[in-house]
DNA sequence: CGGACAGTTGAACTAGCTCAACCATAGTGG
DNA sequence: CCACTATGGTTGAGCTAGTTCAACTGTCCG
């Protein structure tokens, strides 16, 4: 069950030899609940496990001394967060439930063996991290950038693109479980601006966002209104090709 | 020479064994020069080698459709920016000179072998990608919630103390060959912008940058002006022990 | 001496913020 | 079943940080 999902998550990643798949197979840990806005893991702690999603929307954030937070980063089913966290001492941000979600965590030191018995495994949870880094730029010149309509856009592009490779779109809207609040944490808004942009993008007829769930009506206009190509998010697969 | 210099690199990040140290000795390349705002390499193409700088100062940045840049990272003699590019089949940003700087190139072949052959190599490579990583983060918030003048402020830091921690302070000063303008494509701000928060920062006595480059005379005040705590750029060599 | 480039200044403009109120919805306890 | 409360979405009005555009200055370099 553990092990399928972690084999998943890595597949998509690139290929895996037969003993490669057998030994994340076997890879076994915790299921377990977490509440909305309930810590998975601390900014300041080691942690001892690794999360994988189950169902839900997790997010990476911090939280500023003036009260203000920044998200880093949302999480959907199937996604890894912090396989990272092996080679850290310790988190400078944490990782939280947006919504009631359900996790797999497997313990660091199991994962530890398997990546220093199987080199492969290990070469692509790092390229993991890389993409995860594509990403991190990608937010910065979002929000350094762009104009809050644009860049509210560009998320719902994201948010909806990731969404549909993991196979989670019905129809075309997909789960996206966050307050108009969370929204303006990522982006670096206001939530009271975000609620007039979201107005706005409204009005052009290419998405809605209620009750939870982003509706795409016309991924293509807005994806050329945000500027927003997938590539950063290297869902096709795009890796170098070495050994 | 060249092995000296990533041996130096790596060893910032975790201890090596004599073996170890060995095989990065070997490790040989070719050493060139680039002018201001020359490609060292581009977006879109896979590199063929991977950089230390040697002298000057480099930056990572994409360029947009409509003219604007964003710079995502700032890079100091002794830094090797693209290690991580072993694993991807092409950029997604590109990388050039900010000033005349000399570099050294190593063959991504030889990079690989080297991991391959030694895990431990592999393990400090991937914990550099990982500090940057935190870096990219910790831009992201900075250009997000920091007003014009707490964000230059808390580059201003960033540049210092790294420049302190690879020996590049002389006095209350090191280099920082940028104009205004290379400084407002980092911050997401505008050039005549810049120049008027720079003149605020100026009055407050603190730090000042001129003809390339950065006077602090005031760390402390500055850095609890801007809220910056260096522990992201993990200089103090924090690191999991696994092994 | 002239040209290029970086820094500087001013004035008008606008995107996004702040604060404060109000509305809609869903869950809770009586 | 309904009142009560909490939370999140919505609206308005005034304000401010940062932009835009255009001019001007200083400095370096050929």
């Amino acid at each position: 069950m553990i092990g399928q999902a972690f084999l998943d998550y890595l597949t998509q990643l690139g290929e895996l030899c037969e003993e490669d798949r057998n030994a994340i197979l076997k890879v076994d840990g915790e299921r377990r609940a977490f509440r909305r806005h309930e810590d998975i893991a601390k900014s300041g702690t080691q942690p001892s496990f690794s999360v994988i999603v189950v169902t839900g929307f997790l997010q990476r954030y911090v939280s500023r001394r003036d009260g203000s937070r920044q998200i880093h980063a949302f999480y959907l089913p199937g996604d890894a967060p912090s396989l990272e966290s092996v080679h850290l001492d310790c988190l400078d941000s944490s990782l939280s439930a947006a919504a009631h979600s359900e996790v797999f965590l497997i313990p660091i030191a199991d994962l530890a063996d398997l990546m220093r018995n199987r080199p492969r495994v290990q070469d692509l949870v790092w390229r993991s991290s890389l993409v995860q880094s594509a990403q991190y730029r990608e937010w910065l010149t979002r929000n350094s950038r762009l104009t809050a309509d644009g860049a509210m856009a560009h998320m719902f592009c994201e948010i909806y693109k990731r969404a549909d490779a993991a196979g989670l779109v019905e129809g075309n809207s997909c789960e996206m479980p966050l307050t108009q609040e969370m929204v303006g944490d990522a982006l670096g808004l206001t939530g009271v601006h975000v609620n007039r942009t979201l107005q706005h993008l409204r009005e052009t007829g290419y998405v809605d966002h209620h009750r939870g769930r982003l509706f795409m009506h016309d991924f293509d206009r807005l994806a050329n209104f945000a500027d927003f190509d997938p590539a950063y998010l290297r869902l096709g697969n795009g890796r170098r090709s070495l050994n």
